[in-house]
DNA sequence: CGGAACATTGACCCATGTCAAGTGTCGTGG
DNA sequence: CCACGACACTTGACATGGGTCAATGTTCCG
């Protein structure tokens, strides 16, 4: 039987929580930016990685013509700007007023000297968002928009179960275009999914960035093609 | 300007190749799987780390009703079984006779008494599968069929420059099922567009699974959309 | 109050999926 | 060596999900 692991689209290496890395945290300094402002953009030297305190960051690469493809949301608590070599492949912009602690790269080469395992917590965070990209990629390259509309916001109300907030009701930071952009949808079909999904009773529009779920057992089965274990 | 990194769509941990881990892997046990074989499964106790050594495998993940993702296919040199905590989130099937040297993950953590920068190495191997997973992610959610299967056959073929071999003579060792799941198209799909890719000039196929490209200029600009430095 | 940005809705169309023949190609056994 | 069957691949005809283009609503902030 399967207990496997990650419930999937987090993409942005979940906290990594121990003593040695807290410490590292700590003397770290505070960084605030404003919605649209970046963290960093492909192409910049990867001198820092940062771990959202509050706010949400979205992460994405983009193609010459424009198109882009946004490869995870970081919500407070997740590390970004891990596993890059020399410079950033990708951009990380803030999708509203977020507040950052900035690890220098360097201290952080440090302080492995302190804590050997260090690295391999790196390795296991680098994995589990490895394994958050995969499952993404399972959404977009296999499953139709209701599929994959559903998918995020039971991906969404997992985090907030999580975190001990109310799973049923969502806070939605980012754009419609930004959800399209994760899943590989326009912004037309991401607003007409959360349309037939209210006209058929399974959610509630309390607000454009606000979506409670009515009937989390049917948004389930809608979602299925569900990998196992939910 | 941007010197980047990756080619893109090399899923699966290209060779980490240094002493300490060559020695590790200097005793491991060689195993032979036969095409269609399984390497391991969903599931299943994540036991050993493998290296291929001839042949190719095919890493994936199925829906429940049976669509499948192809998240990386491993050549020889790479490295399949990483990033698994506990057990296997992924399935690792032969896709043809393949050779593979299985490193035991418990051997490995006491390598790593020896070599305290392998979990280093271990994260940088992790890091470059994620950057080709996110890659890959770019390719089927934005682009068109024919885009995505040029970008496949370009990515073949910078592999064969980079392991010595000619960048214009393809082998194509999986199926084009195999190559739809991959990238997230139909069978038939794939079929047309070496078929109109044909018709084009611009690639030849000797066999079905063995294709010559003819103009990799006029392939790169059709890749396009492409990421930044090709 | 006005305007910009975001979201929704509608009409239409096309790329790709689906279904259905056909056509190699390979390996096996007679 | 040939015949057969099993697959894999190709090709065609058709259907449709979701993209595109366009108009209208809504929200929020100055």
């Amino acid at each position: 039987m399967h207990m496997s692991a990650q419930p999937a689209h987090h993409a942005s290496v979940a906290a990594a929580s121990t003593k040695s890395f807290e410490q590292a945290l700590a003397g770290a300094t505070l960084k605030r930016v404003e919605a649209k402002e970046f963290v960093f953009a492909e192409g910049d030297a990867a001198s820092h990685v940062y771990r959202v305190e509050t706010g949400a960051v979205a992460l994405f690469k983009v193609l010459i013509d424009g198109r882009r493809q946004i490869v995870g949301f970081a919500y407070p608590g997740d590390l970004v700007g891990l596993g890059a070599e020399g410079e950033h492949m990708m951009n990380a912009q803030a999708i509203k007023p977020t507040r950052l602690r900035c690890l220098p790269i360097s201290g952080l080469h440090r302080s492995v000297a302190q804590d050997p395992t260090l690295y391999f917590q790196l390795y296991q965070a680098v994995a589990r968002e490895l394994a958050s990209a995969r499952d993404l990629m399972l959404t977009t390259g296999q499953r139709t928009a209701t599929e994959r509309v559903v998918s995020f916001l039971l991906a969404l109300s997992r985090r907030n179960a999580r975190t001990g907030r109310d799973p049923a009701m969502l806070e939605l930071p980012m754009t419609r275009s930004d959800i399209g952009d994760f899943l590989g949808l326009t912004i037309e079909t991401v607003s007409r999914t959360f349309t037939k999904l209210r006209a058929m009773g399974l959610i509630e529009l309390v607000h454009s960035s606000e979506v409670k779920l009515i009937d989390i057992d049917a948004l389930k089965s809608l979602a299925d093609g569900e990998d196992r274990d939910q």
